[in-house]
DNA sequence: GGAATATATGTAGTTAGCTACATATATTTG
DNA sequence: CAAATATATGTAGCTAACTACATATATTCC
């Protein structure tokens, strides 16, 4: 009986706790790569290395690929271009685009990091590999909200 | 390979993910109650939920009991105080501490809002109750932390 | 080929938590 | 019992994403 309260009121407050778990990562992130003496923030990550991956893009395909508003991306890319990793230049043959790529400095920082993702993906299996796995758990709601959103499910409980 | 490299990625970049996601319940909890015609805001849940539940709280211990910083929980009192869900007195014994209550209005709502939990619920079993269940997933989660933190255990294969 | 539409970028302001600091009152302790 | 410490509340400002709106350039279509 309690058993169930306590997991009605959890489903209920469940973004604020996917929040502050969020949060709390985040932060012991930074943490880790300051250990390493690496002046790099988390939240560049997606942007970064994805320009790594890539190499060139233009600011709405960046957006699109690692699933964020336009707006976010291009305060990621303020903060980079500010930090000298990346630089842009504009596209010749549509001038409406911004082209972004990794500057030199960009492209060593990137390279030194490899040993320091290693151990947080390694810290990050440890901890998010129980029995019901964090990251494919977000991955399979993210694929049944996609077919099917939170407020579309919820119209049919409403309607019965 | 390829399937690896997500993996990595995705786990480099859980913070943002779960960020995300949990925005996105959010917005669609606030349609859902809206579809019920209720005025009501999801990140109000804990603190009245809470107050619904064990009724008379100060500030601190409210804090403690929903897991928030105190000055989360006086900036949601705040607001509270404003809808006149809540309001607060003085603690006779120990004059520091204001107690907070739920108004008449505040209750009324609450029980109102039965229902409307009922369909949330279902509504976030469906989509969480996948293979590995989110729920379950982030109270594991928070139980390795607690344990040990991300930090702590980053540090481990530093020192390797 | 010009008008209507679509796309790319950018700016401003919002949100929902947080930490750091400040102050008032209680409690403990020499 | 006064000084030192601990606890409760409050304020200010930060963060990392978002939406809504504005503007410039391309593309489409009559």
């Amino acid at each position: 009986m309690e058993q169930n309260e306590i997991d009605a009121s959890g489903l209920l407050a469940i973004s604020t706790r996917l929040q502050r778990l969020s949060d709390r990562i985040r932060k012991d992130g930074l943490l880790i790569y300051k250990a390493f003496g690496i002046d790099f923030q988390p939240k560049w990550f997606p942007v970064l290395y994805t320009l790594y991956k890539k190499s060139t893009m233009n600011v709405v395909s960046l957006s699109d690929e690692i699933g964020y508003a336009h707006p976010s991306t291009i305060s990621l890319l303020k903060e980079l271009e500010k930090e000298k990793l990346i630089r842009s230049k504009k596209d010749k043959v549509d001038t409406r685009k911004r082209l972004v790529e990794l500057t030199e400095k960009g492209t060593a920082l990137l390279s030194t990091m490899e040993p320091v993702w290693d151990v947080i993906i390694k810290a990050t299996a440890e901890i998010t590999n129980t029995e019901n796995n964090l990251m494919k758990a977000i991955n399979e709601v993210e694929a049944s909200l996609k077919e099917k959103s939170f407020l579309q499910r919820a119209e049919v409980y409403i309607k019965k």
